[in-house]
DNA sequence: AATTTAAAAGACAAAAACATCTTTTAATCT
DNA sequence: AGATTAAAAGATGTTTTTGTCTTTTAAATT
């Protein structure tokens, strides 16, 4: 389903969106340290997604990365578009040229189950939200 | 989600059980020609399913690819976790280490939900009924 | 037995994904 | 101004995936 690059920069922004703010930035060591993830290796990752607009960062000292009020009303999926591209959603999943209702492919009205679960949280809720929820079941980010 | 390897592979086998049989053979050539798909790549997948035993062949002249009619009796799981292992379905879909009901991630339950719609047709239905099915809606194989 | 056919097997090559390292730039602090 | 800090940028390296090519093996046909 999604690049490891992908989980990486969801899971990124989820972080930052539970625990940072213009005020309360973080660097990539601490992010990198909480998710687990490869310092150097996260880094490129939010660089394209601070290029993208995004998430917000600062230089230098007291300097990091965050999200600003504006960045968590975006919905997940922009940071699926940065990273996977567009067509994660929309492509067959065995690989057919087109994937719709006409010329389907065996799989198609189950994935199309699948995906539209999974498109209502990435698609029609916005960052803050997701986050939100998360927090109010308790689950780690 | 699947490997290209896996995508191929999965559509080799659709092909195979609507087409072949003990009697009716089908060579790589013909079958890569018909998938669209490069035929060495298609080969190797081929022969990993044949050592495991999900598709039939023969060598030498009339020699090919077919599916017997046990070989139709499992169900399309076989396939993918021959190529791309038996976690596709059971992984968290942000790569965190474990996936499940404790300690979810922020998508676990609408992955869950998306999931289970595939793995319904991917696991409790052989390929015979899988086949069956696209057959009877005119699904192109 | 010789020839032909097609899978089996394995070596090889290219591309993409994943990961690291170094240098540069800009902001803060002294 | 100079030192320090941390992101930006980019060069480089590794691994995995994808794809191709060649040789070998075995079956069928002549
Ligand atoms: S055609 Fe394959 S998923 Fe839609
Ligand atoms: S924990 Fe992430 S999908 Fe289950």
């Amino acid at each position: 389903m999604f690049s490891k690059s992908c989980k990486y920069a969801i899971r990124a922004v989820l972080h930052l969106a539970a625990f940072t703010a213009e005020e309360r930035k973080l660097g990539v060591q601490a992010l990198a340290d909480s998710l687990e993830v490869p310092k150097h290796f996260l880094g490129k990752i939010l660089q394209e997604l601070s290029r993208q607009g995004i998430v917000s960062s600062a230089k230098g000292p007291t300097g990091g990365f965050f999200l600003s009020d504006a960045d968590r009303q975006a919905p997940l999926s922009r940071v699926v578009e940065a990273i996977d591209g567009p067509e994660v959603f929309s492509s067959c999943i065995l690989g057919l040229p087109v994937c719709g209702a006409d010329n389907p492919c065996p799989l198609h009205f189950q994935a199309l189950e699948y995906r539209e679960a999974l498109q209502e949280i990435i698609e029609d809720r916005s960052i803050a939200q997701v986050v939100e929820g998360a927090l109010e079941k308790d689950l780690k980010l």
